[in-house]
Order: structure tokens, then sequence, then C-alpha cells
DNA sequence: CCTGAAAATCGCAGTCG
DNA sequence: CGACTGCGATTTTCAGG
């Protein structure tokens, strides 16, 4: 599962990461590598699995989601089918992951007032008890994997 | 804060969280508009910030980040700057949203063994009790914020 | 919001160390 | 095998309507 990276290609992620829609030859400049030679390595990443897609970052408050929370389920029982069903329908979850613990999902969910969140959780409290927390700010700005060692 | 959008603007957004690369000609296309619509609306969403950048997706076990784990901090007191300093330096934390209730902050963690994973929460918890769940899998692929009315 | 032309970029050969 | 060069096709950018 994991792939092995010099440090080039922890550049060029990072470059991709800050700038995803940096030109290749642009890239190439900022890694000071060839325009063909750096397509190759960014084309290597995508197949091996490496780099899995490349996304517009959406500001959430500017497109109408005003509130954001992080709710926890606990989820009694082992049908997850049912659950994983709401997840498909309701776009206004963001996120969800299945973690340890007697919270066994944690989902992100973006909603346009505190009544629309509030049938949210409704419709999740249906599978468990929930447990939900409104975010005032994300303290960070986004960051993803950087290189572990040097 | 928030930008009216009209049908066509979703759209544009949709397929740019999909495919952050795509080319503004082939998105025109998708979105039957011309290159240079398109490409003043997708100039418009970014200086008016509704996108507030293009990123990459990397894979966290595809880089060597095996373990991911959320970890809820309970934060007595009112200085943060020494917690801040902490999340600029430990590029494995992620994400630290502050929220509502007895933990204030949620985190997310990548680190490369649970040993790894100690030795951060160990680092946070000179700040106050933490609550640490580690993630099993994520249910859903990517998923921004979607047109919320019609 | 569209057209159209110039400049930059992309993708694919072939070639070198 | 990984990186560089050259050329045609595509894309981006910017003018004007």
């Amino acid at each position: 599962m994991a792939v092995n990276l010099d440090s080039t290609d922890w550049s060029i992620l990072g470059e991709l990461q800050r700038d995803g829609r940096v030109p290749l030859t642009e890239l190439a400049r900022r890694v000071s590598l060839s325009a063909s030679a750096v397509t190759d390595r960014v084309r290597r990443l995508e197949t091996e699995g490496v780099i899995t897609g490349y996304r517009a970052e959406v500001d959430l408050a500017a497109v109408g989601f005003a509130v954001l929370a992080m709710v926890r389920l606990k989820y009694p029982g082992s049908r997850h089918e049912p659950l994983h069903r709401l997840l498909e329908e309701r776009s206004e979850i963001l996120e969800c992951l299945r973690t340890t613990g007697e919270d066994c999902y944690t989902l992100k969910v973006a909603a346009t007032s505190m009544r629309h969140l509030e049938r949210i959780v409704d419709e999740l409290a249906g599978f468990g008890s929930t447990t939900t927390n409104i975010v005032y700010s994300q303290t960070l700005p986004y960051r993803g994997p950087q290189a572990s060692c040097g």
C-alpha cells in the first residue's frame, strides 16, 4: 500500500496540494525539472494511487452553509446498510469516518441553518444516540500529508 | 458572506470539485457554455472567495501514514497560543476544529504508526485531557458542498 | 455571453546519459 | 530507466463585439 517517494516527489505533492491547477511547465520550474520529467512523475503518482484526484475547495459559508457541525453516532447492532443509504442521500453529510470507541461514526455535517442541522441530526438519531458539536472555526488552513522524515 | 449562485455556477462547482484540473474548454462543454464565459465565471467564483483553492488529494496510506485518528481535546483556560504553536509545528495534525461542548477542539491526526500517534497524543495531552478514536475507514468518497435547494 | 487570434501549454515522439 | 528535446494539437488569454 505504501509507495517509495523521494524528495522531488514530496516537492511535487507539496506544490500540487497548495495549487492543484498549476501548469506542469510551471511545476517543473518550481521543482527544478524538465516539463516531461515532471509529467512522468505526476502521472506515476496518479496511477500508483498516491494522488487520488484534484478538487476545487469551496468556502462553505460563501455558498450558504452557515453551520458546520461534527456529529458522533453511537450505532448499536451491525446492519449498516440503512445508514449508508442515508449518507448517500443527504449530501449535507460531507464526511463520515468509522472509528473505534463507543461512537462508531464521526460525521461532518454542513447545514444552512440550525433548523436545517436539527432536521439532519433527527434523521441520524433514528440510528442511534448522537452527540453534536457546532464548529466555531477551523483553526488551521488546509493541510495535507507532508514528508514524514526529511 | 454568502454569494448568489445560479444553477450554472453550481454545475461549475460540481465539476471542479470532481475534477479540479479539467481544462476550461472541456468544462465549458460540460456546462454548455463558451470557453470565455466559463473562464469569467470561474475567475469570479475565485475572486469572490467561493473557490478558495485547488488541491491534489493525496492517499494517506500510500504515502506512509497508516494510522488516522480523531483526537478531541478538553482545553481548560483561555490561553490558546501554545496550542496554536504546536498545530503549526506538528504537520501530522491535518485539521483542527474549535467546537462547542466540553471538548473544545477536534483534531484529525495522521501518523505513520501507533507509536507515532502515541507521541503526538502525548504532546496534545500536555494541554488538556484527550479522547482518541482510531479511524477504521472513510465510508464516504470525497464530497464537497452541493446546491442546497434547486 | 460570444468570436477569434496570439501566446502558452500539453502530449507524444525520438534521443541521450 | 529516468530525464531532455522538438513538434503538432490543444488550451489559455485577451482583445473586441
